[in-house]
RNA sequence: CUGCCCAUAGCUCAGCUGGAUAGAGCAACGGCCUUCUAAGCCGUAGGUCGCAGGUUCGACUCCUGCUGGGCAGGCCA
């Protein structure tokens, strides 16, 4: 319907201005009935960039208009508007296209707009998932399922961090924990991982491997600085110093009493992680394409070769005992530390390798979600990439702010720190997939969101999830009620719509793609939430205003629950793009 | 100190890459169930779009400055 108007205008303008080429034709639903179905400022903008007369040249472009089907008449208005408004089997056409084939609607042929990655979750796995990942991933798979619709080849990917000194932390800790359930007893160290689930992991270990990794105490301890007593007279930077030395110590002593036992210990450990952070979004209904290591990196020499690559085009240099790179010549504020004064490569150094991996695959964009607090980051992985070589106008990093959980009004503390974070599993006990998924993409992503618990789980007219999906379960209600055959409906005769509230959810339909285009263009999930509480809204406004069966009319019975059925299809199109379940019945 | 994000109704937030009289949901007030699910609908009221300039036919939208809030600036990840 819109593009239909658009080569109208196209050709009218063609013929009208003969020699200005326009690249895009504004339409726009106008807020207000009576400026028509669609409207345009094209004249507006043409009179300015030709010198003409809005007015005028808006009645030309009138004049020029070829005949059509779809549109009743044509209006200038204001300064120079042109309103268009449609008949009324144009308005209506929309519940036939969506009848014939529902999971079409609003979709673009697959792959059409290209390639596109989109890595998002991507958090250590060293603990279970909290309600910040939970943000990043229901964004992320709304993002995925959007763009797909909206005609992307899109592969979604989880960035697995499983080399470094957090998983060398968290190894360690297990095994304290083990070691502290074989009755050899050490102090824990405060910057280790203190969840339960490290006291699970240790027990697993202990049935699987009995007593194979049990050391002495003091072998544990030997070469450690200790922990820094807290009546000590240290200051708090002295302090964490000697505990991040005596942390690195005991990884250091580990290794070295367990020998092969130590890769063994590490592996069961991640697996564990990932294995249960896997389970975990899938029953979000996040589901990854590939799990992409971090390590596979290291192994395959991959951040050798890159950083060798980076040598060669003379972007590094020494300093200070460490290597650097030159990114302050790629629009990064300062340089920085690539491999360090100890030759352990820096997270950074990894980071080039993988989105290097990334730009060879040949994708033709990629997409990092990231938590708004590594927007630092950015500029330093982009200028590796110009300096590698790349386009990296390809790499686009939406940013996802931070979730603040409320009960009762009240605000839920959180603090990584002392391991205090609501996990996204309780969340998705406490207020369900559904509710949690569309709560989440209920804000832009960039705007920090205050999770309101009590509303989520409540079974009132206030929470936005059960009433799009009431509006559904109503569609179905009505349905059975009729008894008919819902096949029949596509052969309606729509002629006999026309009221009022007919006409404006005909309009909210017939929105729906145009809302998944720019959704997709603008990477914003959210936009598709807030058109499902408005076509909700048209329907059960439509519901309220008039039944749907009339026993004397089947006719007309027909052709209503037509707009009805539709309206559900796209109601189920929209909610499962947010990972969001249709009932039938409520 | 520097960079990024944010500021719209009493509250929580939309506002389509410059358009017509700035929208929705809560909360407030007044109505609608012997009829397809009231988890719903209809109506009333509520605004100097943080402040001050600038760009132009036209600014919530773009530019500059200011005020107020969030985040980030490691040889951590």
């Amino acid at each position: 319907m819109k593009t239909e108007l658009e080569h109208l205008l196209r050709s009218a303008i063609a013929q009208a201005l003969p020699n200005c080429s326009v690249s895009e034709i504004p339409l726009e639903r106008p807020r207000q009935a009576d400026h028509g179905d669609f409207a345009t400022s094209i004249a507006l903008q043409l009179a300015k960039a030709n010198g003409l007369n809005p007015r005028q040249l808006a009645q030309s472009i009138k004049d020029s208009l070829p005949p059509s089907e779809i549109v009743e008449s044509c209006d200038i208005a204001g300064p120079g508007f042109l309103n268009f408004k449609l008949r009324s089997a144009a308005r209506f056409a929309v519940v036939s296209q969506v009848l014939d084939a529902p999971e079409q609607f609003g979709r673009h042929l697959a792959g059409s707009k290209g390639s596109i990655q989109v890595e998002f979750v991507s958090s250590n796995p060293t603990g279970p998932l909290h309600v910040g990942h939970g943000r990043g991933a229901a964004f992320g798979a709304s993002l995925s399922n959007l763009l797909a619709l909206a005609g992307w080849k899109v592969q979604r990917e989880y960035y697995v961090n499983d080399a470094g000194r957090q998983m060398d932390i968290l190894t360690v800790s297990t095994w304290l924990r083990y070691l502290e359930q074989h009755q050899i007893l050490l102090e824990f160290p405060p910057n280790g991982y203190q969840g339960d689930y490290v006291g699970v992991m240790a027990q697993a270990l202990s049935r699987k491997h009995g007593e194979a990794f049990v050391r002495t105490a003091s072998d544990v301890l030997t070469g450690t600085p200790g922990l820094p007593l807290t009546s000590a007279a240290l200051d708090d930077k002295a302090r964490e110093a000697q505990t991040e030395a005596h942390m690195d110590a005991l990884i250091h002593s580990a290794k070295q009493l367990l020998g092969a036992g130590w890769g063994i210990i590490h592996s069961e450990v991640l697996e564990d992680q990932i294995s249960d952070c896997r389970a975990d979004l899938e029953e979000f209904g996040v589901v990854f394409d590939c799990w992409f290591s971090e390590q596979s990196l290291y192994d395959s020499g991959r951040v050798a070769q890159v950083i060798a690559r980076l040598q060669e085009r003379g972007h590094l240099y020494l300093k200070d005992g460490a290597v650097w790179f030159k990114s302050s010549a790629f629009g990064d504020e300062k340089d920085r530390v690539v491999q360090r004064e100890n030759g352990i490569y820096t997270y950074f150094a990894s980071d080039i390798a993988y989105h290097d991996e990334k730009f060879s695959r040949g994708l033709d964009r990629i997409l990092n979600v990231w938590g708004a607090d590594h927007h630092g980051y950015i500029p330093r992985v982009k200028a590796a990439l110009i300096a590698l070589g790349h386009d990296a106008n390809r790499l686009v990093v939406p940013l996802v702010q931070f979730v603040s959980l409320f009960r009762n009004g009240e605000k839920v503390q959180m603090s990584t720190r002392k391991g205090q974070f609501v996990t996204l599993r309780a969340l998705r006990e406490e207020t369900g997939r559904d509710a949690a998924r569309f709560f989440y993409v209920l804000r832009k992503s960039d705007q920090a969101l205050d999770f309101d618990l009590s509303l989520a789980t409540s079974e009132s007219n206030d929470n936005p999830v059960y009433y799009v999906q009431y509006a559904h379960a109503r569609v179905h209600s009505v349905l059975t009620r009729w008894g008919g055959d819902v096949q029949d409906l596509a052969k309606s005769d729509l002629g006999l719509l026309g009221t009022e509230s007919e006409i404006l959810l005909a309009q909210q339909i017939a929105r729906f793609p145009e809302v998944v285009d720019q959704a997709a263009l603008d990477l914003a999930p959210h936009s598709i939430a807030f058109y499902l509480k408005e076509l909700a809204a048209s329907f059960h406004s439509w519901y309220n205003s008039a039944p749907f069966i009339v026993s004397e009319q089947p006719e007309l019975t027909r052709a209503r629950l037509a707009l009805a059925y539709s309206s559900a299809a796209v109601l189920r199109q929209g909610l499962s793009l947010l990972g969001v379940s249709a009932p039938n019945q409520m």
